[in-house]
DNA sequence: TCTGGGGTCCTAGGACCC
DNA sequence: TCTGGGGTCCTAGGACCC
């Protein structure tokens, strides 16, 4: 009889979180600010991210930046800088990946591993390998992270917050409920608020009036152990896979692979003062056009639907959907089709505050391939000045060439923001190596795509 | 949580068809 | 004209994540 693995780990899911990602980052990148309470989004004016120093003394995350002033007056507060957190972000990938193929870049400064049958050809027990990764980690980085394995992703999750920051917890199978048992079931990884108020409202209330009285939250054990029908008869599929994997199921694979395969691409940004200004606010949404339809390029998508919106002052949202019959990935063709239906959108006197697109329907399948009328060739033509913008980009920076119809929001721009954003990790590090020097290229010779647009 | 930006998945319900 | 049942496709909106 061949040997199986002791049931502890059936398999073996490793997570690791980064504490306070970006404020480490900007830690490690500049060694004098250690020990200091630092904290990043000088740009949104509220805190992103704070060392754990400035947690100690009450900064929170979204603080408003004038009241952590007020609190810590020697405060250190920074803009983001997602490239290089990106970079940290690739080298955290890069020691997990040490002991396996099986990874999940989950975000910035989040990763799945599966380590799974890699006892042998890495010469040591799960547990050896969890201590190793953290050890490699926080020594290489200079930041610390920290370190969940469990026998699924749910799991690794409960362990890898079980103690923060730079926390190391195993959880086999077999006490996964001395787990359980102590957390709230709104901490569970996908148990939002809405859900936890409505197991609160079926478990809760069974006793209310009992000793332990009725502040007292459900714990994830208490819903674990429920009976799968009961879980069936009141919760959506997701919860029921939640479920699933608080008993030691492994429901959710690991995403392994880079991403090129989106369902949407999305742009917004939030412009400071407030705008009444109507060519303003379209040129802001014009850039986010541009900008998304830069991203689509780079995954060699074609988007066939896409909706734009404006953002009030009040947060109100007014926007609408424009369907073609064809796939497209030229800004100038989406910003003529907003354009045209851009009055229905917009209320004269109204106070904007953002604007947003959002491309749907994305697909690798080129418009001028079912072009039978000769409209080929200009599309192929415009595709070549596209690839050529996207070449000057690449050298001198985003936005070193840009549309007309974006020019106010990039020649005036209303606030200046930290650069591009979370999920834009996957760059290569030459392109991000140019943003640098892009920024002052921009400055020296940003020219309007003028002719491009009508 | 007085509110930034980028995503995913799921469900209910309507339209339409046989 | 009314009634029955079933299927697919699409969309809006909810909920959640970092």
């Amino acid at each position: 009889m061949p040997i199986l693995s002791h049931h502890s780990f059936p398999r073996a899911i490793l997570h690791v979180d980064g504490d306070s990602f970006f404020a480490s980052c900007e830690v490690a990148k500049n060694p004098a600010l250690r020990g200091k309470c630092v904290v990043t989004g000088k740009e949104r004016g509220i805190a992103s991210s704070m060392s754990y120093e400035a947690k100690a003394r009450g900064v929170t995350r979204a603080m408003r930046l004038s009241e952590i002033r007020k609190l810590i007056p020697e405060v250190i507060i920074l803009p983001s800088d997602y490239e290089t957190y990106s970079l940290y972000s690739q080298r955290m990938y890069e020691i997990v990946r040490r002991y396996t193929e099986d990874i999940e870049e989950y975000s910035i400064d989040e990763c799945f591993a599966d380590l799974t049958g890699m006892r042998r050809p890495n010469k040591m027990s799960y547990e050896q390998m969890a201590m190793k990764v953290k050890h490699e980690l926080d020594g290489e980085l200079g930041m610390t992270f920290s370190v969940g394995l469990s026998v699924n992703k749910v799991m690794a999750k409960v362990a890898s917050k079980w103690r923060k920051p730079s926390g190391l917890t195993i959880i086999p199978g077999y006490n996964m409920h001395l787990y359980l048992a102590k957390l709230p079931v709104e901490k569970v990884w996908g148990i939002g608020p809405q859900t936890s108020a409505y197991i609160q409202k079926l478990l809760g209330s069974a006793r209310v009036g009992s000793a332990r009285g009725r502040a007292e939250s459900v714990t994830a054990l208490e819903f674990a152990t429920r009976d799968p029908e009961w879980v069936k008869a009141h919760f959506s599929k997701p919860f029921q896979e939640i479920h699933r994997e608080l008993n030691g199921s492994f429901v959710y694979p690991l995403v392994v692979g880079e991403k090129h395969d989106y369902a949407s691409i999305s742009k917004t940004r939030t412009f400071t003062p407030p705008s009444k200004d109507r060519e303003f606010v379209f040129a802001q949404l014009s850039k986010n056009i541009e900008n998304a339809c830069i991203k689509l390029r780079r995954h060699g998508l074609f988007t066939k639907r896409f909706a734009f919106f404006l953002k009030t002052q009040e947060f109100r949202y007014a926007g609408l959907e424009i369907k073609l019959s064809q796939a497209i990935s030229v800004p100038q063709e989406i910003v003529r089709n907003v354009r045209e239906r851009f009055a229905e959108v917009w209320r004269d006197g109204g106070l904007y505050r953002a604007t947003g697109i959002v491309l749907m329907d994305l697909s690798n399948k080129n418009a001028s391939t079912m072009d039978l009328f000769g409209d080929s060739l200009k599309v192929e033509k415009v595709q070549a000045v596209l690839s050529a913008v996207d070449a000057v980009d690449a050298k001198f920076g985003k936005h070193t060439v840009f549309l007309g119809s974006s020019f106010r929001a990039i020649k005036e721009p209303a606030h200046q923001d930290g650069g591009f954003g979370h999920n834009d990790r996957g760059e290569a590090s030459e392109r991000r190596k140019n943003l640098l020097k892009g920024e002052n290229a921009r400055q020296r010779l940003g020219l309007p795509f003028l002719g491009m647009v009508r």
